[in-house]
DNA sequence: TCAAAAGTGTTTGTACTACACCCATGC
DNA sequence: GCATGGGTGTAGTACAAACACTTTTGA
């Protein structure tokens, strides 16, 4: 008798959507391909799944050894079948979500290696294979994960003012919400500690300086915007 | 140069959560399998995916062979990756879940052929493989998913009064809701419509049959339930 | 006329919306 | 003092929770 994986298996793709928050722009991270197909064209970063690794050992390596990054929040997004998705053969891709402050890791300048770079999610190019399809689908996700989820605070820097935690919100969400009660709501759901300490150097009144509370435990905050 | 599917790729198989909702119990199809590994133990349906079919079709497939239904209401549910969840290699698996109304398939005895049987999930046996954690996930995906999606109708016959309604919500909650509040909430987010028909030879007062609005478009309705 | 379930109404409290106003800072 | 954002307060409203009561039916 065969062992399983000496039938014929489609091979197993992981791809990658990481987003990315810096001045006030949602982005996300493309890779610029470098052989067919889609050579010279924009793609989600992937990899094959090798016979031994783990989904999440793939999105490591993937990061690592791609993009340079480490220890990123990462959720498991949906699985693509269509058999037409990949010119070359039958690819059934496994896709993960990332976020990630892009000051981590030394690209806040906006570009990387050659091959490798940020694109404002409001200005994407033509994407290979079915990427811009996944990368919809990953946009969606976030936006609703944050109306119930803390996703917030893997984009911002370990401290951030009230404002900018608004910014990422009204950002993400492509809305205007109301500055007051936005703040109120935050705050009572006791997602985020003041740390007491002020923002310095601006030049009006010192905005506290929050963090997220890593103690919680109930999710229980709901933002309710129309 | 080799083709993808040439290369050692890990099996991928589709596993089936298929809940049922009969008599005010939810429960799901198990199959007792006849062969190691497990033998004699129970399992979620599940099959490998064949090389040129998509999920839907290889959903279809189990569902039809194995199960003899079709035409369920069918979602994505996650992809399952751990190395040792089958003992005889490394398999992936691409979860879905399916809601059937069991009468509609000649079920309804709570039997079906020998190696297939609807369990009442207050009552699962132990499971084969990881079947019991899809299990869970498949679980707290419904239960999610029915406070802003009318998944419900699936679950019950064309026409239902709005008693059947409320029990089928507390049931798969397993909580207790407000029966005049819960009323009132339905019949406003207009998911329902009253068919002017009602349910007779009934001891007391004929209730009215209503039947899912399938003309709705948006899904603009919240069951705050706590 | 009684029991049981269906259907309707009402009070109360909470939480969100939409605002106006004051405060701290650098220039 | 003034411009600019940060921080606080409040009236109005909508909606949900927690109730009580009436209606319809078969026996």
């Amino acid at each position: 008798m065969l062992k399983f994986h000496e039938y014929r298996n489609p091979a197993l793709a992981i791809d990658l959507v990481v987003f990315g928050y810096y001045e006030k722009v949602l982005s996300v991270l493309l890779l610029n391909r470098n052989e067919e197909p889609f050579k010279n064209g924009w793609t989600l970063p992937g990899a094959f799944l090798q016979m031994e690794e783990r989904f999440s050992e793939a999105c490591g390596r993937i990061l690592k050894t791609k993009l340079g990054m480490e220890h990123l929040f990462l959720e498991q997004l949906y699985s693509f079948d269509e058999p037409g998705r990949d010119p070359r053969g039958r690819v059934i891709s496994v896709t993960y979500f990332a976020l990630v402050n892009p000051r981590n890791f030394g690209l806040a300048a906006g570009k990387m290696a050659n091959d490798v770079s940020w694109h404002d999610i409001k200005k994407m190019p033509e994407l290979g294979f079915d990427h811009k399809k996944i990368f919809k689908k990953a946009l969606e996700r976030l936006r609703s994960k944050i109306l119930y989820f803390p996703v917030g605070f893997e984009l911002l820097d370990e401290m951030f003012t009230m404002t900018e935690l608004h910014e990422l919100y009204e950002c993400i969400l492509d809305i205007s919400i109301d500055r007051r009660n936005f703040r109120r709501k935050i705050l009572d759901s006791e997602y985020i500690i003041d740390t007491g300490q002020k923002r310095e150097g601006l030049q009006n009144r010192h905005p506290s300086l929050y963090k997220f509370n890593k103690k919680l435990k109930q999710h229980n905050f709901n933002l309710n915007v129309s």
